[in-house]
DNA sequence: CTGAAAGCGCTTACAG
DNA sequence: CTGAAAGCGCTTACAG
C-alpha cells in the first residue's frame, strides 16, 4: 500500500499465476478451479486490490458513469432533482459526474464535447437558458450520434429525439389559477423571474388560459431575481390585487414580503401561491400554498430512464410526465 | 461521425501517416514539420477528433478529475460551496465528480474506495456526520497512501494530515452573541439542529463562552429539522426571551415563524440572528441579520488548494481559515 | 522529421 | 483448468 494500488501484474508475480487466471478468478469465472480462486481472492483481499476503473473502461468501452448537466444547484428544484438522481444511481453500479452550466451555452457545449468521448456513457441534462434562446442543439445530437444516451428533464427541447421527463407546467398553472378564481379572487397577478425559459412560458400560458376562460384579463409582472420584490411592491401600490402566483422561490419570497410591507393580510386581502420546497413552505409565515413539482421524483425518473437506455441500448426513447400538484396551505 | 468518435488509428489510415506522428502533431510537438502538422490538424478538425480521455488517463496515470464528496446539496451552504468549487475548477483543465454521502459513513467509504484507483486525482470532502461520530478515518488515510490529494472543508478532521479550509465558527458565534449583549439583550437562546456536528459544537461553545463572560446563563435548544419550530414555540410560551441565534437555515426560518406566531415583534421584542443565504435574507420579513459564512469563497479556496496540491504533488498541506462575518439587517 | 515498439491495467477469445 | 496473445486508445522513449 506504499504509494499506489496493487495491480494484476503485481498480484501475478506474488502468486506465481498468470494475469489472465487472476483476472478470471476475481471475476468469478467458471473456468477457474475453486482452489485457485480461493487463493487468489484471499491474496487480493489481503493487498486490498481494487480494479483500475479507467483500464476496465478503456477495455470495455463502457465507463458506468453518467453526466448530470444542470444550470445550477442553488435552486431548490435542481438541488432536489439531483438528490433524486443520485439516490437512484447510487443503487446501481453507475457513478455520476455533475457539471454546472450556469446557463451558459458555451459551457454546456464544452461539457458535452469533453465527456462524449470515453468519459461517460450518457447524459442527464436540463437545457440551459442560453441554449434555449440560441436554438443550437448540435452538441446533443452529436453526443447521440456518438452512441451516448441522453435524457432531458424539466428543461426539454421538443425537436431533439431523446428521453424526456417533464412536468405539466401548463395545466398546473391553469389549475392553480382556477383554484384562486374558484375562491372568488378576481385580480390575480403572475410574478415571474423565469420568463425567458420555456417552462416559464408554459406556466404563463396556463395562467393566461385560465384567466381568459373566466373573463379576467391577465397581468404578468416580469423581473430578474434581484428586483422581483421592488416590481411587486410598485404594482401593489397603484393597483388592486387579491392574489399572486409566483413562479419560483425568489419570486415567492419576494411576493410574501411585498404584500406584508404593503400592510395587506395574507390570505384575507391577498392570496399567494408559490414555488418553494415543502420544507421551506412549512417554515414560512403564513405557511405557503405551493405548486409542488415533485422534483425528487422527476430526478428519479430521469435517472431510471437513462440507466435503462444505457443497459438496453434502445433507441426509441420515451417521454414521462410527472404531474405537479397543488399543496394548499395557509396563504390561499 | 456514425456511431462513435474517430480515433488516431482511423485518422492514421485516412492520412497515410503513423499514429505516433499524428499524436505528436496534435500535441504540437516540435518534432513534427509545420506542413504535416497543418495537414493533420485540419483533418482532425474535419472529423471532429476528440482524444479519448480514458485512454489518456490510463497512459498518464492522471485523470484530471477531482471528486467532491459532500453530505448533501439541499443545504444552501453546500450548494453554494459547490458552486465556488465548480467555478474555480471549470477555469482549469480539471473536471469534478460530485458524490453525495447523505451523512452515511458506509457511502463515504465506498466512494473513496471506488474512486481512489484510477478514477480521480484527488478529493475535496466535507466529512459526514456518521464518520465524525464513528471516528473511523481509514478511507482518508488510504486514499492519501495511494497518492491521492485530499482537502477537507467545513467538516474537518483535525487528526488527518490533509489540506483544510475552515471557518472561525467559535469566534463568529462569540461575536454575534456579544453584539446582542451589546444591544442590551439578556435572554439569548441558541436554537440548533446541528448539535451532532463538530461545527455545531464549535458554534455552541462560542455562544456559551460569550454568555458566561457576560454573566448570563446559556440556553441551548436542540432539535431535528422537523421540530425546530415546535421546540422554539414551546420555549417561548413559558420563558422570557429577547434574542435567538439559529444555527442553520431550517432553524432560522423556524425561529422567525415561532416569534411571529407568539405575537412578538422582531426585533423590538426579540432579535433574531440566523444562518441563511444572502439572497434569502433579503427576501425575508424582516430582513434577517445573518452570520455569513462566505460559502462561495470557502469552496473556491478548497478547489484552489487541491489543484495546487495535485500539480505540485506537495505533501505538506496547509490550512486556511475563511472568517465568517456578521451581516446586520433588520432582525436585530 | 517520421515511424515501429513498448506499455498504461485490464478482459477475452484462443490454445494447450 | 491455466496461460500466451491481442487489443481498448493513447503517449513516448528510441531508431532511422
Amino acid at each position: 500500500m506504499a504509494g499506489s494500488n496493487i495491480t494484476l501484474k503485481q498480484l501475478s508475480s506474488i502468486l506465481g499465476v498468470s494475469i489472465s487466471t487472476i483476472s478470471k478468478a476475481l471475476n468469478d469465472s467458471h473456468e477457474i478451479s475453486d482452489a485457485t480462486k480461493k487463493r487468489i481472492v484471499e491474496m487480493a483481499k489481503l493487498h486490498n486490490y481494487q480494479p483500475n476503473k479507467i483500464a476496465v473502461g478503456l477495455k470495455s468501452g463502457k465507463t458506468n458513469t453518467i453526466a448530470v448537466v444542470i444550470p445550477s444547484v442553488q435552486n431548490s428544484f435542481f438541488a432536489r432533482a439531483l438528490y433524486g438522481i443520485e439516490s437512484l444511481i447510487s443503487e446501481t453500479n453507475f457513478n455520476i459526474i455533475v457539471c454546472l452550466t450556469k446557463e451558459s451555452h458555451a459551457k454546456e457545449v464544452e461539457t458535452f464535447n469533453m465527456l462524449s468521448n470515453g468519459v461517460v456513457d450518457g447524459f442527464i441534462v436540463a437545457v440551459c437558458e442560453e441554449t434555449q434562446n440560441l436554438q443550437n442543439y448540435d452538441h446533443f445530437t452529436n453526443a447521440m450520434a456518438n452512441g451516448k444516451s441522453v435524457v432531458m428533464f424539466d428543461r426539454v427541447i421538443d425537436s431533439v429525439n431523446c428521453g424526456k421527463v417533464t412536468t405539466n407546467d401548463f395545466s398546473a398553472l391553469s389549475e392553480a389559477t382556477q383554484a384562486l378564481i374558484g375562491s372568488d379572487r378576481k385580480h390575480i397577478v403572475l410574478l415571474s423571474t423565469i420568463h425567458k425559459l420555456n417552462v416559464g412560458k408554459l406556466r404563463t400560458q396556463g395562467y393566461i388560459k385560465a384567466m381568459e376562460a373566466a373573463g379576467f384579463s391577465p397581468t404578468i409582472l416580469e423581473s430578474d431575481d434581484q428586483h422581483a420584490g421592488a416590481v411587486m411592491t410598485e404594482y401593489l401600490n397603484t393597483n388592486s390585487v387579491d392574489a399572486i402566483i409566483a413562479l419560483d422561490t425568489d419570486a415567492s419570497l419576494a411576493a410574501l414580503k411585498a404584500v406584508k410591507t404593503n400592510n395587506k393580510q395574507i390570505p384575507k386581502d391577498v392570496a399567494v401561491i408559490g414555488y418553494v420546497s415543502e420544507r421551506m413552505a412549512h417554515n414560512l409565515t403564513p405557511e405557503l400554498t405551493t405548486i409542488n413539482q415533485h422534483s425528487y421524483t422527476i430526478g428519479n425518473a430521469a435517472a431510471s430512464m437513462i440507466v435503462e437506455a444505457i443497459r438496453t441500448k434502445s433507441k426509441d426513447m420515451n417521454q414521462v410526465v410527472i404531474s405537479s400538484t397543488l399543496s394548499v396551505r395557509d396563504s390561499s
